[in-house]
DNA sequence: ATGTATACACTAGCATACAATCTTGCTATT
DNA sequence: AATAGCAAGATTGTATGCTAGTGTATACAT
């Protein structure tokens, strides 16, 4: 059918083959939210990210629907398409989502992740002490660490939940672990939850997953909103 | 600019006029695979679902990016688009996440709840008591007593997550509240939930709800897998 | 100067045409 | 009989033109 061998086919341009294009345009929107290239409240219009991609707006549609599905883009009364914005109120309602949702992955973990996965957790923890300075680095790290836990619970539904949050929460601007006092207490409190996953103590766990979210939330809101006295 | 008063404007046919085709194609589907008329495992085209509801496909695609994303339709390897399939292995997780979801939220409502909500709550209680072998009616009253809940949890991250596990629950088949027996010790579940939330007793109404959703996935385990030894 | 109406531009929703890919069943060759 | 190759049909992916709806500016009236 194809030619013969895989000597395969040269890509056209760099625009991705039939049948990809959508997934393309969507992880490069997501990618450009999650840097910060795009931000809350931006408007996004269709024919000014198809220009951008060079593909034409059914895809870009389809990708479109997909992030205003998960939360990442939401109509605007009078505006039209716009990066979600999150104000104080659903930074507080995000938190506390993440922190029933990492708790319960914690226990799961706990409970159902494979020797390997327990392992392969301890194996990163090690990673991230010697990560220590490297900021860019110790975010991606991070992200690393929670999605193995989030896969070691073994639950699709919360695993996806999950990667919805995670995303929500990109909206709030870079990671925590650029500031050298939040890697170095995160560092201990990962240490903790994998910890409590080796030696299979669900509850154990579920309450250190809880503590690190909550001590999170804490840094982050002084620095969103440095003015509150919280 | 229009004629002059309300005097408005005749529904094209039955279908929406622009700007609200694709939630209508969304409803339709969503609806149909509650009702069962749409089983899991049956596949859907783009054409077919369009010729039904007398649009286009591209309003058609639209609803079917937002239901695959919400998990209701799945692609399925060399079978293209079907409903979602939920095997024995899924029906766990998703009962885990929905006990995880729902006592969070009967949590949160005992906390944040108004009590124009509570009321409202108490409300639906009576007013099941009066339904009592109205299994039709019993059924919608059971989601809407539910759904109260969720929204007096004021969190809409956690609303949305409930929304779219409740769905997921849908393609298991019918409402369990359509089984005498489960609808009588459903009610008084209920109600237990309801007045921890009365008496703003959030670990009560947590550990109500987990229980609710405990007892309902053995009864629902019992008639998917009567075989199984549980 | 302020409020109102009309015209205009812009954008997303929709329909439709076209292209790429996959499925399936047939045929030829071994 | 089994298998590779091929061709037809089916279905989804992609591009694009058209249109309804809505914001904005301008002109007009008070």
């Amino acid at each position: 059918m194809r030619s013969s061998l895989a000597i395969a086919r040269v890509p056209t341009r760099d625009v991705p083959r039939h049948g990809a294009r959508g997934a393309h345009v969507y992880h490069k929107l997501r990618d450009a939210i999650q840097k910060g290239e795009l931000k809350p409240g931006q408007r996004i219009m269709e024919v000014e990210v198809a220009d951008w991609l060079r593909v034409s707006r059914t895809p870009v549609r389809d990708a479109i629907r997909r992030l205003e599905s998960e939360g990442m883009l939401e109509h605007e009364p009078r505006n039209g398409l716009v990066i979600a914005r999150i104000d104080r109120q659903a930074v507080m309602e995000l938190y506390v989502m993440r922190e029933t949702l990492e708790s319960t992955a914690a226990q799961l973990c706990a409970r159902h992740a494979s020797d390997m996965e327990v392992l392969d957790l301890m194996d990163l923890i090690a990673g991230e002490r010697r990560l220590q300075g490297n900021y860019d680095a110790l975010a991606r790290h991070n992200r690393q660490f929670h999605e193995a836990i989030h896969r070691g619970a073994h639950n699709r539904y919360l695993e996806k939940s999950l990667y919805t949050v995670s995303d929500s929460m990109g909206l709030l601007g870079e990671s925590q672990m650029r500031l050298p006092h939040r890697a170095k207490t995160a560092l201990a409190e990962h240490a903790e939850i994998a910890l409590a996953i080796q030696r299979r103590d669900p509850e154990a766990a579920a309450q250190a997953a809880r503590r690190h979210v909550q001590t999170a939330q804490r840094e982050r809101l002084k620095r969103l909103f440095p003015e509150a006295a919280v």
